[in-house]
DNA sequence: TTGCACTTCTC
DNA sequence: AGAAGTGCA
């Protein structure tokens, strides 16, 4: 039997046709493009099957279906183990060459090696692109060519890149036409063993970019972008947002180029995953508290804010920037919990989930990472209240019985801070 | 080597 | 005003 040749791109967290640099250029190439995407089974094992990530992914992937439908094409959705599902698809298509855009997580890094190494076997072509970030792992390196560990000089480098190289977003009309033509039906949701999310992820706010540095600390004023998600999946462009907010604000622009920088940090220190960026906390001596972590888990530790912004993350799956870094305080510096735990906590609950910059903003609440803050720098969770919401309209809205008297604090503040101080010396000194 | 600078504060 | 140290050029 003569197998039909193709080209096949490999979406992953790239879900999006628009300036999809891999794409565009397996579209480029001489033969029709069979668009696939797989659901791994090793990463969904890990995962309730009502995951509100997984539905994201799923309906993102619809969306790009019913796109290719218009044009007598579609996507091919597998699921399965990711090796035994290429050695099939090498069965069935006389496949000429794999496109695919990096990926820089432990994980994916060793996966693609993997399955590269494989196609390479099959005599199969294999060429992967940058995408999902502007600048990536050997871009931005200081004089001696090491990695940055500090924000600001890379940031600095960043900005000083971009305006050397420029920002190049692909314009070009995409060449549906090159698409493999073939029909196959996409499988209900159900169909994959999977439930749907009651979750919902919003749309990008691009209101808020103008004025994104004078509301963004303030969790009941409407400055969210909701850019996260969207960038985790590659549901957007990197390159797009950017180009906006070097318009519009600088602050904006400086938490992107910090997902860059976290992203650069996993890379050149994947230790840090499972390790302080800094040895020299490895001395503390965490309380394995549960009682506490649940209570903190639940948003029941009596301090609002800290409340409140647990609620929203159980509920939506989204918590405000400045409510994270007061919740993750908490928990390393109130309770002298092990970040970890915390970062676990967020990773199996975030829509926005990002290993790279879970975990170096973690570190960065313990004071374990790389520029991180100072150990005995202490949110104060009364004074951020105060400071951040002080109508209470964000507390009240995820603590509905609020004004009917709330709970007493788990723990005092001033004990709690001098704990913390105490344990975090001793540390360092063993 | 030395001087400068360091996301998001607290009391 | 103070907290302690160190990455970077």
């Amino acid at each position: 039997m003569n197998k039909i040749k193709v080209n096949i791109f490999w979406f992953r967290r790239d879900l999006r046709l628009q300036d999809n640099i891999g794409l565009q250029e397996a579209l480029a190439s001489s033969l029709p493009v069979l668009p696939i995407f797989i659901f791994d089974d090793d990463i969904l094992e890990d995962l309730p099957n009502n995951d509100a990530r997984i539905s994201f992914i799923y309906y993102s992937l619809k969306n790009i279906h019913l796109k290719l439908n218009k044009n007598e094409s579609s996507l091919l959705l597998k699921k399965g183990n990711v090796e035994k599902i290429w050695r099939e698809l090498t069965l069935e298509y006389n496949v000429n060459k794999v496109f695919y855009n990096r990926d820089y997580e432990p994980y994916a890094i060793k996966r693609d090696a993997k399955i590269c190494k494989y196609l390479k076997s099959q005599n199969i072509d294999v060429l992967h692109f940058k995408d999902q970030v502007i600048f990536e792992k050997n871009e931005i390196l200081k004089e001696d060519k090491t990695p940055y560990t500090i924000y600001t000089p890379y940031k600095n480098k960043w900005l000083e890149k971009l305006k050397n190289d420029g920002l190049k977003i692909t314009e070009e009309q995409l060449k549906l036409k090159k698409f493999f033509k073939f029909n196959v039906a996409f499988p209900e949701i159900e169909t994959l063993g999977f439930v749907k999310s009651k979750q919902k992820v919003y749309p990008v706010n691009l209101n808020c970019i103008s004025d994104y540095d004078k509301n963004r600390d303030f969790p009941s004023n409407k400055g969210t972008s909701y850019l996260s998600p969207h960038l985790r999946f590659g549901t957007v462009s990197i390159r797009k947002y950017v180009a906006i907010a070097l318009n519009k604000n600088a602050v904006f622009l400086s938490e992107l180029i910090w997902r860059e920088f976290f992203m650069q940090i996993l890379f050149h220190f994947p230790n840090v995953v499972t390790s302080n960026f800094k040895p020299k906390y490895n001395g503390i001596k965490w309380r394995d508290n549960h009682t506490d972590f649940k209570r903190w888990c639940e948003g029941k530790t009596g301090y609002p804010l800290v409340d409140a912004g647990m609620r929203e993350l159980n509920e939506t799956g989204y918590m405000h920037n400045r409510v994270r870094m007061v919740t993750a305080s908490f928990l390393c510096k109130h309770l002298l919990i092990d970040w970890r735990w915390g970062e676990a906590y967020f990773a199996e609950k975030l829509l926005d989930y990002e290993l790279s910059s879970n975990n170096g903003n973690w570190q960065w609440a313990a004071g374990t990472g790389c520029d991180a803050a100072p150990y005995f720098r202490i949110f104060n969770p009364t004074t951020q209240l105060k400071k951040f919401d002080e109508d209470l309209k964000y507390t009240k809205k995820w603590i509905p019985e609020f004004d009917l008297g709330y709970s007493e604090e788990m723990v005092d503040h001033k004990f709690a801070r001098e704990r913390a101080l105490k344990a975090y010396k001793i540390g360092l000194q063993r």
